[in-house]
RNA sequence: GGGGCGGUAGCUCAGUUGGGAGAGCGCUGCGUUCGCAAUGCAGAGGUCGAGGGUUCGACUCCCUUCCGCUCCA
């Protein structure tokens, strides 16, 4: 039986027994924080089975995705393990229980027009003391006391061993299904949980029976048909092999199941399945969280590659084939196959990159195992080098035994251990948390939400939560402290989609709450705040009134989130989707996919498409409708948010439609004044935009036009014409420094006469004619271009300008002064010199040169006149000292340093110096003492040479 | 979220208790050559990622920050 042919027959089968067939959820759910990837087919109805969430149906069958990196080891090494595979499911929500379960199974499994199975291939076992479902296997089912077997709450209870161990929550026995091949071991087909306690504590007695019970399994899909397929793995399954094939096929080696390329050939068809699937729902390779786990899964097939010999992409090549024997039940892959192949491509070409540096260091390594005759690479050096250069321990493994070394790996793990431990913890998410919020979810269910049409409502107290716990009534207390209100309903935004929750206040009968933050939890609406004044009791009436100022700036930001949203589609294309956002206040960031940053140009034409569609004044709906429905109007969808059914879609003009439950203006042209003011990279093929809309973009131009008018005062010139200005500032401190270091005398630009204004070297003002004032965007352009240039934040353009201008007018000042004192020649110096024996003495001070000059003059006296010592000194417009001093290589050699020179003399001026042998440097803060320095150098070189 | 490494010329990188910013390749010019390859000589090219601190003096030490890479969760 074809793969796609079990699936089909599954959903079927339970669709026939009442199920509302479902769809997979996706693979990457970001709308459940507690998971990074869907694990279970379980996992979608979470809310159901706590009873959470208002029920449509009861009975529910899907085909989920799954992704699971615990037994990542073991993928390719055995039969049955993945990360990614497809899990078959029928689920009970209070509905019927474990004799409708177990019946039902076995009927599909048996049933000549289902699967078929004879009977005596199949074995089960239920939990130790399960005798409901043990009697239901022998009695209704009719097996031999043999084929059933009694297991601890190890293996048959989910969670595993949760009576002793937890978590708390909701648990239960579980029953497998075993299917006997003819030759080999035997292999769990299906799980059967009876989920119908909560546990509460540590036992005896923490088992509290559940008032509604539920039904939860699933069937692995690719073991499943291995076994019908009458193959010895799931790898060689009519979905599988193919890829299998493939990867062979393009890894230029020959599929033997037996040798460990077959083993690596698996783990590549595994992982690019897992990986395609994630690039497809726009989780690319990136360094955290899911996208880590996928960069982890790619790099770890392409490393399989490499050391079958490859040593170029190939991985990319396969997912051709993983979307051929995928695109019967998820036919959508197709659409992204292109995308798909150049991000694995992209990522590829990084990561052997990153092999290639790393290889250095790997020799670095064996060189000095080399230079100790040690035989064993190290652990922890392989460890540092895999966490800080990425070259995995495989690969370090492999070069080592190339050249006759063994590889530490008890020592390599320590290393990982040690550095897991370091790196913390993250936080752990509680599946099933239980607290004061999730007994009012039981009994309220949900608030209802009136802020689409209104700002301000009455409404009742539902729950008061104070602490970690309810309360009945609550006073307000002398120092303000936090209280969270539910109640039955309002008209306060809870945080979600993006969007920032709603602030406000709570006004009742002589007592008020001043609202700070509104979130959500599942259907409930959680006011935070304080009780500033008054006595608050549950039930009580009160005025739920938004901060309906804030709420017009959210709207205006939400808005125009989905114009840009439009706009980037537009410009960029359709890969640029939405990949998380966050609205605030007339203030928003947009990420979204694409794999390069967006030129200005690009940026300038999607900022322009905003501004038209608000100048259009297009008219904003919104409307609930069912999802299929939504889905056909081409509304836009994003991966990983969880859409309820019907639902809200909201509409502007003709050009956007999205599913959104944000809330929105009425018009486009509400939205006022749009402005992007950053574009930057988030992770790999991700960008961020951040925008600003109505007041704040406004109040963003003001103090543009304002910045900029202080940097053209500053530089005397036209506010358009700052950025060639500032550049001509910039370039004239690098001019000045030149000058300055070679000791204003040589042939920098403007030597000998120091300019005036640092502008007049960007030559003559090309003024557009004085007619027209700038746009705002002329003025925004130019001081960005300004702010980019001297490589400052936007609005510190003038503060940089200010201390430019001041160094401009240092560096001129030092200038004027070296070329008025007339810094001395070497030869004059020479006329001065004193000569003991062969060797030439300078010690002199300098007035007006620098530390450079002074080098200078040094260099050239000791090409003149070897043997020579030289000592030099200056005061500097700081007021401080610098002293230098030179000898040649002979007297080096007779021990006499450079170094010892200046640190003897130093001391006198307050200072300290050293340098090397041959030439030396100190400073001093004491110009007063130059004489007495001077006498100081002058008795110690000649008692040197004496 | 946490740990590690890195940012120096157009490119690849070196820079050793803190004391003259370097190499190779590339580029420009000149020479040897009929011409090219090759080669010799000369030259241009640097806000040492940014800001602050310590110091007489910071590419180097300390703090803050931006960017890239990498591992762990």
């Amino acid at each position: 039986m074809k793969t796609d042919e079990l699936r089909e027959k599954y959903l079927n089968f339970f669709q026939s027994k009442g199920h509302v067939r479902k769809p997979s959820d996706v693979l990457v759910p970001t709308w459940d924080p507690s998971v990074l990837f869907t694990p279970a087919g379980m996992n979608q109805f979470k809310d159901h089975f706590l009873g959470k969430v208002k029920l449509d149906f009861t009975r529910a069958t899907t085909c989920q995705k799954c992704l699971r990196t615990g037994d990542i080891d073991n993928v390719g090494r055995t039969a049955y393990h993945h990360t990614f595979f497809e899990m078959l499911g029928n689920f009970s929500f209070g509905d019927y229980f474990k004799r409708e379960a177990i019946n039902w199974a076995w009927e599909f499994l048996t049933r000549k027009e289902w699967l078929g199975i004879a009977p005596d291939r199949l074995s089960v076992t239920v939990y130790l003391d399960d005798d409901e479902a043990a009697e239901i296997w022998r009695k209704d089912i009719g097996l031999l006391p043999e084929r059933i077997e009694r297991m601890g709450e190890d293996d048959n209870f989910w969670p595993a061993g949760a009576p002793s161990h937890g978590p708390d929550g909701v648990c239960g026995p579980c029953s497998e299904i075993f299917y006997h091949p003819g030759h080999g071991k035997s292999v769990e087909i299906w799980n059967l949980v009876f989920t119908q306690f909560n546990r509460v504590g540590n036992p005896p007695k923490n088992l509290q029976p559940l008032p509604s019970k539920n039904i939860d399994t699933g069937m692995g899909l690719e073991r499943t048909a291995a076994q019908l397929q009458g193959v010895e793995t799931n790898f060689h399954i009519d979905i599988l092999q193919p890829i299998v094939l493939a990867a062979a096929d393009v890894c230029g080696v020959e599929y033997d199941p037996a040798n460990d390329h077959g083993r690596r050939l698996r783990r590549i068809t595994d992982h690019v399945r897992a990986c395609t699937f994630a690039v497809h729902e726009n989780v690319y390779p990136g360094p955290n969280k899911q996208k880590y786990v996928i960069r982890r899964l790619l790099r770890r097939a392409v490393l399989d590659g490499r050391l079958m010999g490859l040593r170029e992409p190939f991985l990319y090549r396969l997912v051709d084939a993983v979307v051929d024997t995928m695109k019967a039940p998820y036919p959508e892959l197709t659409q992204t196959a292109q995308r798909v192949a150049n991000v694995i491509k992209d990522e590829e070409t990084n990561f052997f990159g990153t092999i290639d540096a790393g290889l250095a260091h790997i020799e670095r390594v064996f060189a000095e195992m080399d230079s100790r005759g040690n035989a064993l690479v190290p652990g922890d050096d392989a460890a540092r080098i895999y966490q800080t250069h990425g070259v995995p321990p495989e690969l370090c493994e492999q070069l080592a035994v190339e050249r006759g070394f063994t590889f530490d790996w008890p020592g390599f793990r320590d290393a990982m251990k040690r550095h897991g431990d370091e790196s913390g913890g993250g936080d752990v998410v509680a599946v099933f948390k239980e607290g004061p919020i999730e007994s009012l979810k039981r009994s309220l269910k949900n608030t209802q939400f009136l802020g689409y049409e209104s700002t301000e409502t009455t409404a009742e107290i539902k729950g008061i939560v104070r602490g970690n716990s309810l309360c009945n009534e609550l006073q307000a207390p002398p120092v303000a402290d936090g209280v969270t209100v539910v109640l039955d309903r309002s008209p306060f935004y809870g945080e979600s989609g993006g969007q920032v929750g709603d602030q406000g206040e709570l006004v009742g009968d002589g007592f008020r709450i001043i609202v700070t933050d509104t979130q959500r939890d599942a259907e409930l609406i959680l006011h935070h705040g304080q009780l500033v004044s008054g006595t608050m009791r549950l039930g009580a009436k009160i005025t739920a009134r938004v901060d309906v100022g804030r709420r017009q700036a959210i709207r205006r930001a939400h808005s125009a989130t989905h114009i840009l949203h439009y706009a980037l589609q537009k410009n960029l294309g359709k890969h640029a989707q939405q990949q998380g956002s966050k609205v605030d206040g007339d203030w928003l960031r947009f990420d979204f996919t694409n794999m390069s940053a967006v030129d200005t140009a690009q940026l300038a034409r999607i900022e322009h498409d905003v501004r038209v569609h608000v100048a259009e004044r297009a008219a904003i709906r919104w409307e609930t409708v069912p999802l299929a429905e939504a889905r056909k109007a081409g509304a836009m969808m994003l991966f990983g948010e969880k859409y309820p059914d019907p639902v809200r879609m909201v509409s502007m003009g003709d050009f956007s439609r999205e599913l959104c439950g944000g809330t929105h203006l009425s018009n486009t042209a509400e939205v006022g004044s749009f402005e992007i003011i950053s574009e930057e990279g988030v992770s790999a093929g991700t960008r961020r935009i951040v925008a600003l809309t109505g007041a704040r973009a406004d109040e963003n131009a003001r103090q543009i036009e304002q910045t900029l008018a202080l940097c053209a005062q500053r530089l005397g010139v036209d506010s358009l014409r700052v950025p060639t200005a500032c550049r001509a500032l910039s370039q004239s401190v690098r001019d000045l420094k030149k000058q300055l270091a070679s000791g204003a005398k040589t042939n920098a630009p403007s030597a000998g006469t120091v300019p005036t204004t640092p502008v007049a070297a960007a030559g003559p003002a090309a003024m557009p004619s004085s007619s027209e004032p700038p746009t705002g965007e002329e003025l925004r352009d130019a001081l960005r271009e300004s702010a980019r240039f001297l490589n400052v934040p936007l609005f510190e353009t003038a503060a940089r300008i200010d201390v430019m201008l001041k160094e401009v007018d240092e560096l001129r000042a030092q200038i004027e002064q070296l070329s008025t004192a007339g810094v001395v020649s070497a030869e004059s110096l020479l006329e001065r010199a004193e000569r003991i024996g062969e060797t030439t003495i300078v010690v002199t001070e300098v007035p007006g040169a620098n530390a450079n000059v002074m080098r200078q003059l040094i260099d050239q006296l000791r090409r003149k006149a070897a043997p020579c010592a030289v000592f030099l000194a200056a005061t500097q417009p700081d007021g401080k000292l610098v002293l230098v001093a030179g000898v040649t290589p002979e007297l080096v050699a007779r021990g006499i340093s450079a170094g010892k020179w200046v640190g003897e003399v130093a001391p006198v001026v307050g200072g300290g110096g050293g340098g090397k042998p041959d030439l030396a440097q100190a400073g001093g803060k004491h110009p007063e003492k130059l004489p007495e320095a001077i006498q100081t150098a002058s008795r110690y070189i000649q008692a040197q040479c004496q």
